[in-house]
DNA sequence: AGCGTATTAGACAAGTTTGACTAGAGCGGC
DNA sequence: GCCGCTCTAGTCAAACTTGTCTAATACGCT
């Protein structure tokens, strides 16, 4: 859980202070953390002992706010997890990879300008992130590490551009999706091309 | 949701079937499906008119399977969720990007020993799929755009790697972690980096 | 024949995540 | 002075995931 961590060093903090710090972070895309879930899991936190509530002060006719804090079992439990994540190897979960091996589901020019647009979309990223990179306001005001982040980030787009570009030509020089002698065997039939002409099965 | 578009393909199936395809995929990893969501994943969309159930065969006095088979409707939904997916960036969501982010929460010399491991696991995956991509089994037997998949895991791995090294590097070499003139103030103190003291907060 | 184990299909309850909603406060513009 | 908008802080039901359980059959082994 991220937001054990977060709790631990903005201590002490309410739910909405949380949520608005996984927001600057846009952590809602990287991590899989919604506003919605923090405040459930700050009470889960807080059940399970990991997690002391400070104080609820109201602040006009505002929704009170819960003030959380660390406890030394929370303290342990973060380290525990911390370290499971740093040292085992979780793979990301990749939507794209799934989108991906539905490959022969597309037209080959529709599959082939989508590679290529995902490579310019990728592109916009890096810019984006070089561009922080180079900004004062990353550079002055936020921990190195945020940046080496973002090293890893633009490093894994290069790539990817790459990947796409090539992919896309080969989709476009029509190199068969299946192998040889496997043709239309082995119940295969349903994977069977999307040919270019439309209109047939629509509606 | 992938599961419809298992269905299209292996139609007509029943849930077991497609848990069976989904684990020898690997799928639970990289996409967000374990078995447990498959069959309240049928069902869901076979009430959303997406799928119809074609029959519900027994064979002796086990439990009883339901085959589906997809709509025109089911079609219809599967190629825009498709076209969604391959048109527009979803960023796949990373653990680690998560636990790099609370990177002073740990001691130096672990941080670095940590990412130099990863490296070693990320070789580790390298070599397997290197060893996949050149057997018979994935040559002959798996569509072509298999081994396309696994061509851009490895290269996202092989930049990876040479980040982790160089991350450590810059780790074991003490670069602070804080830009200069923010080093204790602004309410970062809680960031202060753990240092190689231990046993003081263990217990 | 007898025994242990793997396979087949799926049910199910418990736990999580999510997006939508609330309702007052402050604030800028006209 | 008033209107509309954004910000504050959080609730809530609905949707989704997940791990665990069941219970019969098949299969290998001695």
């Amino acid at each position: 859980m991220m937001i054990l961590g977060l709790v631990r060093w903005m201590q002490p903090v309410h739910g909405y202070d949380v949520r608005r710090e996984l927001l600057s972070w846009n952590a809602d895309r990287w991590a899989n953390v919604q506003p919605g879930s923090i405040y459930h899991a700050l009470r889960k936190l807080t059940q399970e002992g990991l997690l002391r509530e400070v104080a609820t002060e109201q602040v006009g006719a505002r929704p009170a706010r819960t003030t959380y804090e660390i406890t030394a079992k929370g303290e342990d439990e973060f380290e525990t997890l911390l370290r499971g994540l740093w040292w085992r190897l979780h793979e990301p979960q990749d939507p794209f990879a799934a989108a991906f091996s539905f490959l022969p589901a597309l037209p080959r020019d529709e599959a082939s300008a989508a590679l290529r647009n995902r490579a310019n979309q990728l592109r916009a990223g890096v810019e984006w992130m070089r561009s922080s990179l180079n900004s004062d306001w990353l550079r002055t005001t936020k921990p190195v590490h945020v940046a080496w982040m973002f090293e890893l980030w633009t490093d894994r787009a290069e790539v990817e551009i790459a990947w796409c570009e090539r992919i896309a030509g080969r989709i476009d020089e029509g190199l068969p999706y299946l192998p040889e002698g496997l043709d239309k065997a082995q119940g295969w039939t349903a994977w069977e091309e999307r040919l270019p002409e439309r209109g047939s099965t629509l509606e």
